[in-house]
DNA sequence: CCAACGATTCGCT
DNA sequence: GCGAATCGTTGGC
């Protein structure tokens, strides 16, 4: 549910504290170990030109799903924050629902990757602007003090690449890509 | 109205 | 490692 997470979190302190939290999406889903956070005043954000009937849902109460299709093709979820911050989430450790998951994902890697993992756990566009409330969408928070992370630049963007928030649960396996330190 | 461009993935070289 | 696939959004004319 969402409270507890506090809905005043900067989107980078936010984008940490889901790593090792627990997503599902109608009872599919598995432990979160890659998010990205994307700020307002942030030229890799999608809020940065500011609001669009696009990007409404970033714009929008935290806790909340903002869904988008990217390169026309894959859908990709994030969490809203607070306003026009939002956290993209990369890759889960996937652990319920898995016929499901490889029902839709057929053979290859289920979750590692927001287009991936976007399409393992069903999400539709129509799942844009839903509550993380527990009914369809649900977030369960690292019971523990926060793991440790691996940090790095955030993928895929052309604009604010200095900006390395793009964090990972340390060892995890399914990442999307390696994180710099550990590459050999 | 039109053209450029992706917060990506997959398959082939 | 590289390029195609694919289409809604966005911004400029």
């Amino acid at each position: 549910m969402f409270p507890p997470f506090d809905p005043d979190l900067d989107v980078v302190t936010l984008a940490r504290a889901l790593i090792g939290a627990r997503l599902l999406v109608r009872g599919a889903g598995g432990l979160i170990i890659e998010t990205e956070a994307y700020a307002l005043d942030d030229p890799a954000s999608h809020s940065f030109r500011g609001l669009t009937p696009r990007n409404a849902t970033m714009f929008g109460p935290a806790g909340h799903a903002y869904v988008y299709r990217s390169y026309g093709i894959h859908l990709c979820l994030n969490v809203v924050g607070r306003r026009g911050e939002a956290v993209l989430i990369r890759a889960l450790a996937p652990d319920a629902g898995l016929e499901q998951m490889q029902a839709r994902r057929g053979q290859g890697p289920l979750c590692a990757g927001p287009g991936r993992l976007a399409q393992a756990l069903g999400i539709e566009p129509d799942d844009d602007g839903k509550a993380f409330d527990g009914r369809e969408l649900q977030l369960i928070p690292f019971a523990d003090t926060g793991p440790a992370l691996w940090r790095g630049p955030r993928i895929g963007i052309s604009q604010a690449q200095e900006r390395p928030w793009r964090f990972g649960l340390a060892g995890a396996k399914g990442l999307s890509r390696p994180f710099p330190r550990q590459q050999g």
